[in-house]
DNA sequence: AGATCCTGGACATCTAGTATCCAGGAATGA
DNA sequence: TCATTCCTGGATACTAGATGTCCAGGATCT
């Protein structure tokens, strides 16, 4: 899975710090991070509608919802897309009794196993809210609030 | 995820409906597939203890154990190997208060609960075996036994 | 001995992820 | 109005891993 996924998970958290949009550059700055390449994952969070982006100075980045409506599966799937995880329904167009036009999907027994596997993948994706991360974090480093809020302003 | 998985689980099933090894060709003709690089594959099974080879005339691969003992995750960790979906433990070395050395995968919020989403999905590929799915193909398409497995000998 | 087939390494190719750069537009403040 | 800051989106290059091929060696069977 794209590293992109764990960028866009930490700067989102990042994000529930501060109130003010953050430049790319600033959000990239935080953790060493390529400034452009993150821009692209910051642009696609943006057409997701999880983040709002903001022109000029003064502008920036920012959540466009509330923390406790963002699951992690929203940002998996802004960064990698809806594609399931195994992609079973190639192989068996070219095996005995094959039909063109058939959606193999449904037919294809692993296929169904491996998309009631995914679903539960999901699931537990959907419940884990980006607020549910974000308390987290603070029963296990409190001091982390203030910490990230006080780097970020540094990094400005 | 890798295409080899879904050459893998095709031809475990197909070689649970055969008694004699079957050849690296055979299985790959079996679905057009190009022979020296699923033999590839079916090493990898070799050596996670899934397939047994037999080398020389009337040779090939045959299961190592019954269909009942081997699972989805099984087949999936043989040709993926046994890394988690995502792995989220890299960017926090570079984040404040790092440390050289200490595993972050304990102490990221996020490596936790894509952890639990991961235990999730291995959970449904441990309780799916290959036996399983025999069972919904031959409910599904009851003539798939006979159909495999005189395809196969015709490909001998 | 000859044929069949697995083993494993070397090598080439192709694709997707990673990364950079730049021209254009929008917002801010002087 | 003008300069500055910052996002947007396209073009481009690099890289690692997946995909695919080939071959020499060893094991097994007839």
């Amino acid at each position: 899975m794209s590293q992109g996924v764990e960028w866009a998970l930490h700067t989102c958290l990042n994000l529930t710090w501060v109130d003010a949009p953050a430049p790319a550059g600033v959000l990239a700055a935080f953790y060493e991070l390529p400034p452009a390449y993150l821009n692209k994952q910051l642009q696609a969070l943006v057409r997701a509608g999880i983040l709002t982006s903001v022109p000029g100075p003064r502008g920036g980045f920012q959540l466009a919802r509330p923390p406790e409506t963002i699951s992690l599966l929203d940002i998996v799937t802004a960064i990698e897309g809806p594609e399931e995880l195994l992609r079973c329904d190639q192989i068996l167009t070219k095996g005995p009794g094959s039909h063109a036009g058939v959606d193999y999907r449904q037919s294809c027994a692993f296929a169904q196993a491996m998309r009631v596997a995914d679903l539960a993948w999901r699931r537990e994706l959907t419940a884990k809210t980006v607020a549910d991360v974000r308390a987290d974090v603070v029963r296990l480093h409190p001091s982390s609030p203030a910490d990230t809020r006080s780097r970020i302003d540094a990094l400005r």
